[in-house]
DNA sequence: GGAATGGATATTGTATACAAAATACAAAAG
DNA sequence: CTTTTGTATTTTGTATACAATATCCATTCC
């Protein structure tokens, strides 16, 4: 493991912090069941146990770590349970996203999301696999925003933070990323129709597959 | 303000403080957009600064306080539009909940379900406000634990905190009651009957309602 | 040989100390 | 009288110190 702090100037060291272990975990740096030690963190990212302490407070809450009293922190098992239970609020809100993007979208927002389906369209082209899973972010990121609603946005990024170190397999897979990008047409010209009962529909399917994909690397992890 | 910790022995004091003021907060005590210094929180529960700067970073991470740089946290401002997000939300995932309910309900939970109906509508009868607000979640957390599902439980937990400050008020008005039983008596029977579409209806109906009485109270209360 | 025990060590939990920034308020300048 | 500026005070941000508990490992006992 080899953490570096990147240093956001301004920003106190705890979101410093946070953001650094947030990202080594849902990379995989640090790997599940992974014991955090406060001290350890400190030295290796040169600040005191403050920070460190509350970032790994903030880590908690958002589920990517575990606290075992008197033990400390350790990073999150993500079991196949929990991460059914995780599609399956997902699934909901977006195809909540999905209905409410219907309602509110924007003309300037309808026409980045087509952009961002051909865009992505050209990545799975490429090949080019971190440049297919960012722009698959950017096109729902799309869609969430069109909702207007905040909490929704907040909620949804919560809960895809949680796939994200299985779903990068899952983009490796080159035999899904035609399908993809079907049912990214479909999803825009719902969205597009204002059709609310399609989008739904359209997103439901999406989160399905993606589901049914990570499910297959999860095994595979726990297989090890 | 007179805030006292209950010491639930054995926890950290930061679990124990912040349990204390999410409570302050959710009761009203502490008030929207009132400062939450440290050391002044330090004094009043005895404890020194770490656990309560460490209670602060978790009740951020729910949206019950707001952090602003250098200047610390303050209890966070519920706006009409905050809460319409919110509700939004719940919105979806009261139904999902219903219709989960019904796939995955034990005859033993909906047995407790028909003795929570009646619970609550004693409560009605007896006009015992504190009693009525207890039994409504109490009824409700039956059918979200009916669902199986952690992270929906968690979830919905933590938006329907966001509403309990004003959702108070709106218990004391009797004239809700009545149709509160009704509705709690549809969501019953559909669950029952394990109509998935008459339960996610029920539950939206029901949701929708309490959205209407919740705007009303806010308004009031901004307009003071 | 394996379990029990005891003490050294490591680690978390809590308190305090120090640094830096924000705030408040008073005095001076216009 | 208003604005500006400078200083004292408060408050957060960060580091360190101390206390309590858990972990580890060697030794002892069976």
């Amino acid at each position: 493991m080899n953490l570096i702090l990147n240093n956001d100037e301004f920003l106190p060291l705890r979101d410093v912090v946070f953001k650094t272990l947030r990202q080594a975990i849902l990379t995989g740096e640090l790997k599940p069941g992974e014991r955090l030690m406060e001290m350890h963190l400190a030295q290796k990212l040169g600040v005191s146990r403050t920070p460190i302490r509350e970032a790994i407070r903030m880590l908690e809450l958002e589920g990517l770590v575990t606290m075992i009293p008197r033990r400390g922190a350790e990073v999150a098992q993500m079991t196949e349970k929990s991460l059914k239970d995780v599609m399956e609020v997902r699934r909901s809100l977006d195809m909540l996203s999905a209905e409410l993007a219907c309602e509110r979208i924007s003309d300037k927002a309808l026409i980045k999301l087509k952009k961002a389906c051909l865009a992505f369209e050209e990545a799975v082209q490429n090949e080019n696999f971190k440049e297919i899973a960012e722009r698959d972010v950017a096109l729902h990121d799309i869609i969430f925003k069109a909702t207007g609603n905040d909490r929704l946005i907040l909620l949804v990024n919560q809960l895809a933070e949680q796939m994200y170190r299985y779903r990068f397999e899952y983009i490796k897979d080159s035999n899904q990323h035609n399908l993809l990008v079907e049912e990214h047409k479909v999803i825009y010209e719902s969205i597009l129709k204002r059709d609310k009962k399609a989008a739904a529909e359209a997103a439901k399917v999406h989160i399905d597959n993606q589901e049914k994909a990570v499910m297959r690397q999860i095994r595979i992890d726990q297989a090890r």
